[in-house]
DNA sequence: ACTTAAAATGATAATAGGTATCAATTATTT
DNA sequence: AAATAATTGATACCTATTATCATTTTAAGT
């Protein structure tokens, strides 16, 4: 993979804003933040692809209409408001094993899974 | 919810055919299996979803481009083969108790959740 | 530095999944 | 049988994402 600027912004942006953005958002927030820089929303959308693709980031599935973006690779989960949309972490050991007991029940070859639960956020609740 | 000869055919297939389909493959069944009966996608789609809403069905996330339906609404989870593109039911006891734990580790109201899993199926693997 | 080949970009056309609209039909209630 | 509400089919529309392509940028070799 070569260089390149856009690369760099979009990277670097997703890292500094944890908010699991779609790419138009993400899109967004590069253009508040670099108003001169002309990125297109093409390079935003193939970009992201080609990041989650190569395993440096990754792509969450099962929110909502769009895909969305986690710059963080390491095993957690998700959990989205139903009212607010908000995206959240669960960093919590919840499902200890879980990859393992799969394969020897099922004997599929497991290389991911996602965990995404649904429900309403301590905000939205009160 | 009215009755309809329609919405009757459509929840009739889906229960005939367990292949976690998407509406377009649902429609493609039903015209095949039915091809004097002539029913519109967008009645497909507004099916599905309102069977969905009323949990009479339910809704598959986070499989392909596609939202899948699946005529067994009993807690299980799913398995795409990233080759054959095939999804399976996963009838294992494997995440138990975990909308308990996560609940009461993250403080969210938990309503409903998903786990995904990806990798190569046993067909696929010889 | 200069050249060349490969990779990446921006603009935008194209595609695909899904929803909205609306007049006509079908179910339900009285 | 008449009135009301729900549903349908056709299709226009919308939104997310990918493809196309001419141009620009990067990387590697001289």
């Amino acid at each position: 993979m070569n260089y390149s600027r856009q690369r760099e912004v979009i990277l670097d942006t997703l890292e500094r804003n944890a908010i699991h953005p779609t790419a138009e958002k993400l899109m967004e927030v590069i253009k508040e933040e670099n108003p001169d820089s002309n990125i297109g929303i093409a390079t935003v959308y193939r970009n992201l692809r080609k990041l989650a693709d190569a395993g440096i980031i990754k792509r969450i599935e099962g929110l909502e209409d769009a895909e969305h973006f986690d710059h963080n690779t390491h095993t957690h989960y998700h959990f989205i408001c139903n009212k607010c949309k908000k995206v959240f972490d669960i960093d919590e050991d919840i499902a200890d094993g879980i990859i393992e007991k799969t394969t020897q029940k099922t004997g599929f070859a497991i290389t991911d899974y996602d965990i995404v639960f649904k429900g309403i956020c301590k905000n939205c609740i009160d």
